[in-house]
DNA sequence: CTACGAACCTGCCTGC
DNA sequence: TGCAGGCAGGTTCGTA
């Protein structure tokens, strides 16, 4: 389910529904996450406000005065606001109630997300090496040209490397490719300025597409499982190898890389 | 340093 | 209907 707009979804879901608001308790049903949920979280923020829910990547970030709860979805998670009080589904991990009554309930089938204090959330090892955001100035086409000098990696690999730049995950890296007609094993390296360019313009376009469909079902979202309907419309290329390419007609192709499912077309991309 | 595969898990879909 | 096999939106880690 996640990538980066829709945890940036996610982040919009619940923000307004616990900022400013006192921990009353965080229940861990079960710690065995991507990493065990540390046995002193909730002493470290019961009582406490939660000032802000932040994003940095694909974590989301629950600042406190004396540090952050940094939470990853991994493959399967997902945050929703409870309304009603049905009891624990199955998979509901982790749960966060603050003093007004709101519930926020972790559901995580296959436990790779993660739920971890940092007293400085942003020098922790998870985050401290991370490239820029891909909808920040700093990312732009100049940046990704540089930094992919003398890279042999094939592009999506160098894409989907959050060194290089975060929150580009499978779906959006074969979208962004297949937009800017970059095939995807192309060498990172041997690809000019001008086109690193027009890539960084489609993953931008893309992801905030996104995140704006993603805001259009966000009441939706939080109450959901997260699955991602309103996506299916407007993919391109993901999900739909062996499908005539949307531009000029040809079957798209698929293909694995780094065990990954890789759509592209054949004439469009080069 | 780079690059590749394995690993962490459960659920769901396909095919025999 | 059952069961084995493959695949899934992420990321780290070990090995070459």
């Amino acid at each position: 389910m996640p990538e980066l707009p829709e945890v940036e979804t996610t982040r919009r879901g619940i923000a307004p529904h616990c900022e400013g608001k006192i921990v009353a308790a965080l229940t861990v049903r079960d710690a065995r996450l991507r990493w065990p949920v540390p046995a002193d979280l909730p002493q470290r923020i019961e009582g406490q406000v939660l000032l802000e829910a932040d994003r940095r990547a694909k974590y989301l970030l629950l600042r406190f005065t004396a540090g952050a709860v940094i939470v990853h979805l991994g493959m399967s998670g997902s945050l929703r606001v409870i309304t009603d009080q049905s009891a624990p589904l199955k998979h509901d991990h982790i749960e966060l109630s603050f003093t007004d009554g709101t519930l926020l309930r972790f559901n995580d089938p296959r436990r790779f997300g993660c739920w971890l204090w940092s007293e400085q959330p942003e020098q922790h090892p998870l985050l401290a090496a991370l490239g820029p955001e891909p909808l920040s100035a700093e990312f732009n086409g100049p940046y990704l040209w540089r930094k992919s000098r003398g890279r042999q990696t094939p592009v999506k690999s160098f894409l989907m490397d959050n060194h290089n730049v975060v929150g580009v995950g499978n779906i959006y890296a074969n979208e962004a490719l297949f937009k800017a007609g970059i095939h995807p094993t192309r060498a990172a390296g041997r690809i000019s300025a001008a086109r690193y360019n027009q890539l960084c313009i489609h993953i931008r376009e893309t992801l905030s597409a996104a995140i704006l469909l993603g805001g259009t079902t966000l009441r939706d979202f939080v109450n959901s499982d997260g699955k991602p309907g309103y996506f299916a419309q407007s993919l391109l290329v993901y999900g739909r190898g062996g499908l005539p390419c949307t531009s000029c007609t040809r079957v798209l192709r698929e293909i694995r890389m780094n065990q990954r499912t890789t759509v592209y077309c054949p004439v469009c991309q080069r």
